[in-house]
DNA sequence: ACGTAAAGTGGGGTGGTGCTCCATTTCGAT
DNA sequence: ATCGAAATGGAGCACCACCCCACTTTACGT
């Protein structure tokens, strides 16, 4: 990639991501595009949809859940792990505008995109509470992440608590435990 | 209001019904307009959001899934009475699509509209599967539909099998249960 | 039955969008 | 320094939501 072309990427990923912070994930790509500086060609030979410029502007946001990830692996509390690290996912995907619809409406968990990336990442941790038999060992590491940011998505209207509440009646479940 | 009005009023729901059917939440007002043969002034002054026309157009099949929880409301088995009818308010906001995005996107929970009228209808199914003894005391029809819809509209891109899935787990919780 | 005031209408205008050509500029290997 | 390829951005296209306002239709008091 030439010298001007990856500067010009860069500048437009780092305008995407103060717009979409702003004004959540359906920012106007014109708008990004003129606060980079940059022509709206520019911007979309750079990014053909605007899913791969949200991918671009998460990336690194979603690399520090991943890191996340990695120094929970070996967290003495297996259960305990999963779960601050999914209320983690949480708590990223409510704040951060239009992630969790970014994340849902996405091309289902194609390999290379931030999906597969946290679900590798989350996969460790999953498998772990499972093996010490605190989590069912039917529920797959997508499920979870989807469930948590179906959650971050209804609570965007309701508010943060709202989400807590969800996160936790989802782990314990709805109907009452009948040994 | 005047007939010439109402007349118009109907049209423009039929109308948007089946774009809405169609093309999903986004579908573009002007063409509503357009097939419902009326300008486009006119649908704006009747719907002045497209809040207000989604709730418009889902306010029938909201109706039948209210009138499907007052005849569950005396079946035998109260635990599984919610369930079913948790199950059909998940088929039906998957199925109509838009229908999970604007219920849940929407101003949340004013009285009058579909979400309240949905809740009041719920209320008694959970009321009474709490009685029984067979739901945990502090869930909330609120919090049971927000999820529902948070699903549905997660597993439009996964498809319906996730759904079901995904109700499964939240009704039975995703740590094991250990007495 | 009819005239009129007001309620209702829709075409056209405005400002915005996402996206695509293509003539021009810029880069970097030779 | 040169030259071809890579990269650019502005003009253009079709579409969108929404508003203004001259015109038509309705319903009601007489």
């Amino acid at each position: 990639m030439r010298a001007d072309a990856q500067r010009n990427y860069d500048r437009i990923v780092s305008a995407a991501s103060e717009a979409i912070a702003q004004d959540g994930a359906e920012a106007s790509l014109e708008a990004i595009a003129r606060s980079a500086g940059v022509g709206s060609a520019t911007l979309h030979r750079h990014f053909p949809s605007r899913w791969s410029l949200m991918e671009a502007v998460f990336a690194e946001r979603v690399g520090c859940l991943i890191d996340r990830a990695e120094e929970l692996r070996d967290a003495p509390e297996p259960l305990d792990a999963l779960v601050r690290w999914l209320r983690e996912v949480a708590a990223y995907a409510t704040t951060t505008r239009g992630l969790a619809a970014a994340l849902l409406n996405g091309p289902p968990a194609e390999s290379g995109t931030c999906q597969a990336h946290l679900i590798a990442a989350g996969e460790p941790l999953v498998r772990r509470a499972v093996e010490a038999g605190l989590v069912r060992g039917d529920v797959a590491t997508a499920d979870l992440l989807t469930l948590v940011n179906a959650i971050s998505l209804a609570a965007q209207q309701a508010g943060p608590e709202e989400a807590e509440r969800l996160v936790t009646l989802v782990l314990e479940g709805v109907l009452v435990r009948q040994g």
